[in-house]
DNA sequence: TAGATTGTTAATCGATTAACAATC
DNA sequence: TAGATTGTTAATCGATTAACAATC
């Protein structure tokens, strides 16, 4: 009820606010103004409260905002609050550091399971979450009703695994591979982290930059 | 020479150019439009004609774009051709990752060792790379002249490596750690995969998606 | 109350799209 | 030549910044 489309780049920015007043929670801050939120993340006094006023302004006049009621109103933006329930396919290195190092929990989503087709993985536990076969994977989805899944498998079959979830019912694929994945006629969400994008760019700054 | 500002945003689609020109290449494509180029990639030929004419322009009139020269001028401003020399600091998993699975040498860059503090891993090698010490760190980089290092150490410590890198003489760091890290004095290029901020989006499109 | 700071409207700036002359 | 498609200029659109009345 509350979209009258909101940009790209205000969805960019929705989780550096967050970092930076979840941060500011922990330093003891209550109060914060736009302009020093401003100067924390180099945005203008004026974007951030444009940003805000998206989804109706959360402030006060004469006082600021305060933390915990703007991290806990754009944590709700972002669907923190709403448990998604999710899956992992592919547990070699990248899907194994995942399952290690990411804290799925402080952004408010829930790791049921892993899939992988190698036999020796399977049946394991990985940081308390089960390993499973791939061939359970669309059952899994359905009876638990999950909502996103992780994909870090190899480059080979991610477009295949992809039509898997998407035919189980997933709504969101979190993508690691390097493939551009098709949503073919789903609506399902795609977001990409492409790591060669990423290397590129820093490649282009390094030959173009101020001392190039 | 060539600098009259680039935007972001090009910036951005530059990696996505590339990736496109690559996979026509490998279909056999010697010719394409900016129509066709903009069709693959959901933009319209205009923007395409727009942001190659920041650099100069690669086409001809009345035929369009030769996929290789095109694609040789790009990884050019990408910087593809320099042989950017690597390190990479921290072997965990998702340092080892990289090292298994990321094709370094298709985006450019060259990897020449790997550093870590744990003494199992050091004097390995990981496929090919060989595993040094992280008081030799500083010292490489100066006698190597390593232009970029891969930083997926965890979370504690991630500033105080990249101090370490940057008194070191790097140039440039590609930042894998949930951290925010900080140039200080130098000039040196940060460019950051937070994932957090990426599944944070994720659960914003979910959130209030169509069909939510 | 006086001071501070919001939310919002208006102004500016930049990026995308459209149009078209140039020309292969 | 006629058709196609570029590079570029102009028009439009959207995002950022500035300004300010509202008000805590």
């Amino acid at each position: 009820m509350k979209k009258p489309y909101i940009s790209k780049n205000v969805i960019q920015r929705m989780p550096r606010y967050l970092r930076t007043l979840t941060e500011l929670q922990k330093e003891g801050t209550n109060r914060v103004s736009s302009g020093e939120l401003g100067a924390r993340l180099g945005l203008t006094p004026s974007q951030i409260r444009q940003d805000f006023s998206c989804f109706g302004g959360f402030g006060q006049q004469g006082y600021g905002y305060n933390v915990k009621t703007l991290r806990d109103e754009i944590a709700a933006i972002l669907g923190m609050d709403r448990g998604y329930q999710m899956i992992l396919v592919g547990t070699g290195k990248i899907g194994q550091s995942l399952l290690e190092n990411f804290d799925f929990e402080s952004c408010g989503f829930k790791l049921r399971a892993a899939f992988d087709i190698r036999h020796d993985l399977i049946g394991e536990d990985i940081c308390g979450v089960p390993v499973l076969d791939c061939s359970e994977m669309e059952d899994f989805i359905r009876n638990n009703g999950i909502h996103v899944a992780v994909l870090s498998t190899t480059r080979g079959g991610a477009q295949r695994v992809a039509d898997a979830l998407i035919a189980g019912g997933i709504r969101a694929i979190w993508n690691f591979t390097e493939c551009e994945l098709s949503p073919g006629e789903s609506d399902v969400i795609i977001e990409s982290i492409h790591f060669s994008e990423s290397l590129l760019r820093l490649g282009y700054h390094l030959s173009n930059g101020a001392s190039a």
